[in-house]
DNA sequence: GGCCAGGTCAAAG
DNA sequence: CTTTGACATGGC
């Protein structure tokens, strides 16, 4: 499994090409877009961080001076605006006042304790906190999403849909590198957007590989 | 108009 | 322990 995988990271990566992930001025952006982007398209994190840019709201000690109101207005395109709201006031004021204002001196602990922090917040899951370790702390978690699920359901490389089963099936068969997990997981984003959609009539078939007319397909002699 | 998007939580079954 | 509903906007 451990030699699929690799070859799979490397199709994608040629057909792709690198995807330079995260996409962010600083760890405090990187946060505010892993929160934004929950459920929701880049397009419309990309209008909303642009926004709060804009008001120079991109810093947490701006934002917790900022009313809740004016907040949810900013954010507005990405939906779930009232809770984002909540949830980027909670993680701004625990960065002021515990973390001394420095997202550093979260990622200064261990990933397994800086994880455990992160999850405590009401409203950041797995896949968010995963998401801000790696991309925003350069730890070597490897973050699963809707399209790492679907693609290893369709390819039928892991039966589990159980966030931690399927985070530790990726860890243990790909090398412990995190310029390896940002690329890897930004290239099944890619492939999934394109061709791995929830709905299966939307699927492009003549490059998955679990369709019948799939032998030239992307993924169809890995 | 219906379905989906780089999820998460609380309440049921 | 698994399933379901709510949260909300914008694009196709």
């Amino acid at each position: 499994m451990v030699d699929r995988l690799g070859k799979i990271y490397a199709k994608l990566h040629d057909h792709f090409g690198p995807q330079g992930w995260w996409p962010a001025d600083g760890p405090f952006e990187m946060v505010i877009g892993a929160i934004l982007t929950q459920n929701t398209t880049w397009k419309n994190v990309e209008k909303a961080i642009a926004s709060l840019k804009a008001e120079g709201l991109l810093d947490p000690m701006d934002l917790i001076k900022t009313g809740p109101d004016e907040i949810q207005r900013l954010i507005r395109p990405t939906g779930y605006f009232r809770q984002k709201t909540e949830r980027l006031l909670a993680i701004s004021y625990a960065i002021i006042d515990k973390w001394d204002g420095d997202l550093g001196n979260l990622f200064k602990k261990p990933a397994s304790q800086a994880r455990q922090e992160l999850l405590s917040f009401k409203g950041l899951g797995p896949e968010t906190v995963d998401s801000i370790l790696l991309y925003a702390g350069n730890k070597p978690v490897f973050v699963v999403d809707a399209y790492s699920k679907r693609i290893c359901e369709r390819l039928g490389l892991i039966k589990t849909k159980d966030y931690n089963e399927l985070q530790r099936f990726f860890e243990s068969n790909i090398p412990v590198d995190v310029e390896v997990y940002k690329e890897f997981h930004a290239l099944l984003v890619a492939l999934g957007k394109e061709y791995c959609s929830s709905n299966e009539a939307n699927m492009k078939c003549h490059l998955c590989p679990l369709e019948a007319d799939c032998e030239t397909g992307l993924l169809a002699q890995v």
